[in-house]
DNA sequence: ATCATTAACTTGCATTTTGCAAGTGTTAAT
DNA sequence: ATTAACACTTGCAAAATGCAAGTTAATGAT
């Protein structure tokens, strides 16, 4: 595969806002990887690899890689531990919040047994607002701190 | 490919909605159909194929057969051309219009030339509910012509 | 009644992607 | 000097995808 997917398509040619969302992360991993980044506080590499879903080690790599290329997600090193990694969501990933939260949202409703947070649950009954400036804050602070 | 994806899964386990939302349409092409269906006011098979992203007729068919084993779009017999056959959306279908919005609303915003009507720049401007619910209305008047 | 056409697929096959297991390179701890 | 932890990479079999061609059933034209 091609580190990023989708090559040779012009730029500037008008294009579905939703194909080109699916063209970038329309697949079974790309979104988990997102959540348990955003949602459910995982950073590094082996945590996104102890996921209950079972992604394995280069479908992984290879998720880290495009959601890189595309700008979705920045990895920083490890201040404290030289051989480690964090990845963090860019701001262009934050956005795909409301994407995640409508999925959690139909899910919640569809499945038998949803496993969500307290928080969720509430987030998805009242406002989603509270969740979502939370996930960014949390974000941005830790990033800060790396950059810094 | 077995017709609908995702079996021997204990329907009772907890899981998490996002993964169960992603098993059953996180791909290039299920929400691809149904956006045409949806959104471009797309019904048929042939529609379907020509849409501008180019899917393969086997693929097509495939995906068309797990939506309906996922309960998210149904088939009826054209009334008035036996050859021919109607794919509409369920109940459960539409209630992942706000996934597609949310897709809509990001690709637009990263995307250098976003291909979207007026309807829809303006829905994602002000409020979507018009548009969910002018949506909601058609599919739902069709599908009640369809079935007296 | 026959023939061509349309709509909705199915089939075969080459290419690509996935999933699993095992291995590699670098840093850190003992 | 060994061992362990972390983040990958590689090899390979199995599955999914994409393309072209073929199939079936209903219509429409002659």
């Amino acid at each position: 595969m091609s580190s990023s997917r989708n090559n040779q398509i012009d730029p500037a040619a008008p294009r579905c806002p939703i194909d080109f969302a699916l063209s970038l992360f329309g697949d079974r991993w790309s979104l988990l990887v997102l959540r348990n980044m955003a949602l459910l506080g995982k950073r590094r590499y082996s945590e996104f690899l102890a996921a209950p879903e079972g992604i394995s080690t280069n479908i992984l790599a290879n998720r880290l890689r495009s959601l890189q290329d595309c700008g979705l997600i920045q990895k920083y090193p490890d201040p404290v531990d030289r051989k480690a990694a964090i990845y963090l969501p860019t701001d262009k990933g934050l956005e795909l919040m409301p994407i995640l939260v409508e999925m959690l949202r139909w899910g919640s409703k569809n499945l038998v047994n949803p496993m969500v947070t307290d928080e969720v649950t509430r987030a998805l009954k009242c406002s989603t607002a509270p969740l979502l400036t939370r996930i960014e804050r949390t974000i941005r602070a830790e990033r800060a701190a790396l950059q810094s």
